[in-house]
DNA sequence: CATGAATGAGAATTCATTCAT
DNA sequence: TATGAATGAATTCTCATTCAT
């Protein structure tokens, strides 16, 4: 037992090698740039030992995909400390943002590219790393609605919203937005402010009601 | 000065043939799918008279991004006639949606893919067609706010209400919105509400008309 | 008969602009970048036209080789001046090195490159600019012999020479000198001083005989 | 171990194989001729094979530079028996001559051919191999020197004579001598016979006169 | 477990040349 | 005379992948 799992750990360990061998060409040389052949020189194995722990090059970057919502995920972890669902969501958006700018590649794999969706439904899979980010969101969104702060269908809500800071990132990270915001370093504080905006029309001003 | 004619005007109608040719391809193949070779076979040329057409792929893309813009002003033509500037922003967000979900392709050329601003960017150059467009936006979120409709700064506003319509379309064509509409035609209805949601959420409340 | 020469002339002009061109892109680029296409541009003119003038890039080079040549001559034209036929022979071969190392490319056709031999073989023709080059150096060593300067056999003495000049020029300019003339500006004086060595070698020393 | 070396030795096989076949082509079809799918075929592996044992073809043929090299220091190898230095000089000349005849793609490559000059100045490198024969040919005439058989500067001297074999050789490679020896067979010993003229010209004879 | 050897398929691009006009 | 249009035949090189060991 203590062999079988040393070796699985083994194992897990040359993978994670090989992701963070393929992340690093793919964050430095852009993803048409990533070839088998320059991770395995990379991380100092074979090409052909590349194959023993992924069938293909698509499954190294669903595995990616992956890890970017785990990244996320951590990101958001503390999120559940806020009471407050409107303050919450506002946060959340915001961590989306920096996470997006932050990691443009992972995002890209997370919410731009399209093989990691076909890949899903050749296999007849769910996005279920997808879904449940969404399921988060959605159940913030209701949480505002229950306590007043939002209102609507909390499906509509959020799926609004949800695009709302995609586009943003997206448009930044594709180089869409230089004529609006011509500094890069003033990316993220225009996207935030964007945010702001954004969430104060649509949150429930009680003074007027 | 008839025969030149008909020969610019042939020219230009191969030049057509290998763009509607590497169209097909974009779409029915994808991208990294559409190489010289293939263009060549489907317009039953050789490969070399391609290169009489368009100095190289780059070129053949970068015209289609162009020729998607052209599409979605034609698309926008009729606007003019709108004479609330708050019913145009609306009806212009529409089109976009509906020209982004009809011509995912296009649409991936103009809002999505690096490299026509990777080029733009190495040969100096400004990124004409976009800016254009985000000017029509301006402008009318700018006689919006004139007209009493919308508030706040319209630079903000533009930026957030494009990245609005943006994140739709993209998480649509790119298959990250099946948990919300998993019903393909189902699409275009659920964007067109949450653009109506979100306009109404922006919309200077109505006791003033 | 005036029609037909100015015809005659005007063909005359453009066989000189094609050659001209060219030779400059062969100085500028290199023997490989002299594409028909690039001739073409250059002049002015389509790429077919060069093919009325020339029957095909091996003419064009061909020609080339009997400009150099005519240059050649052109430098040795004021040789005849020289009494002396030693110093003449002296004179020839300072001219010689001097006209390599000033035009390298036309060196390279006329006694380099293999491509105009084999031309004139496959027609059956001779060498008749570089025969008539042979048989002035063979006229003035024979000459240097018949006054005393010289002794041996005049073939073989021409020959020799011949080779030795070569040598020094074909070295130099193909870059295998660099261990003996480090700097460039020292290569002609230095070849010129070893000319020198061995003209002092072979001729015949008065005093001691 | 024994595996090892049997594999080491396999990869140097097929390295050999590869030259083997470029000089094959080399020598029957020209140097523009010489192409990677050529050499594939004629060794019957494919294209990508090649590229697994060189980097690209300057490498090819910068291996076959460095092989003439060797053939011809072993050529040169039993010149040390030679005691005399002049007799030995005049014997490297004849081995000289011989080699360049025999071998002329080796001799193109190794003193007529721009490229390698060109790569080797890119990689800032120094021309070793040509570097050593020069630095032997000086070492034996600066013992003629001092034992009493040349006078005169060693650096010119050696620049000079080397500058004749090679010019003998590479007139008569590349086809510029039929003039002065009409017959094949006739070329080695007429270019002997120059260099034999050459020495009795430089050495100093000081009993016979 | 790891790999060396090998490859098929294909990429973009370039060139000399021809033909109908 | 001049050319625009077209092409066949190459070129170098790269990549993902497999198989025998």
């Amino acid at each position: 037992m203590g062999i079988l799992e040393r070796k699985e750990k083994q194992k897990l360990e040359i993978r994670k090698l090989i992701l963070d061998a393929s992340m690093k060409l793919f964050v430095e040389e852009g993803f048409s740039n990533v070839t088998i052949r320059r991770i395995a020189d990379l991380i100092e194995y074979s090409p052909t030992t590349v194959y023993l722990y992924f069938k293909d090059k698509d499954e190294i970057f669903f595995s990616l995909h992956d890890i970017g919502f785990q990244k996320m995920e951590e990101m958001n972890r503390d999120l559940v400390t806020i009471e407050n669902p409107l303050l919450r969501l506002h946060k959340m958006g915001e961590n989306y943002i920096e996470f997006g700018l932050q990691n443009p590649e992972y995002y890209n794999l997370m919410f731009i590219q399209e093989e990691p969706m076909k890949k899903l439904s050749e296999l007849g899979c769910d996005w279920v790393k997808g879904d449940s980010a969404i399921s988060r969101l959605k159940a913030t969104v209701t949480e505002c609605m229950e306590k007043g702060y939002l209102k609507g269908d909390p499906h509509l809500v959020s799926l609004s919203v949800w695009s709302f800071v995609h586009g943003l990132v997206s448009l930044a990270i594709r180089e869409r937005m230089e004529k609006f915001i011509p500094q890069k370093e003033m990316i993220l504080p225009a996207l935030k402010q964007s945010l702001n905006w954004m969430i104060s029309n649509i949150e429930i001003d009680n003074r007027s009601k």
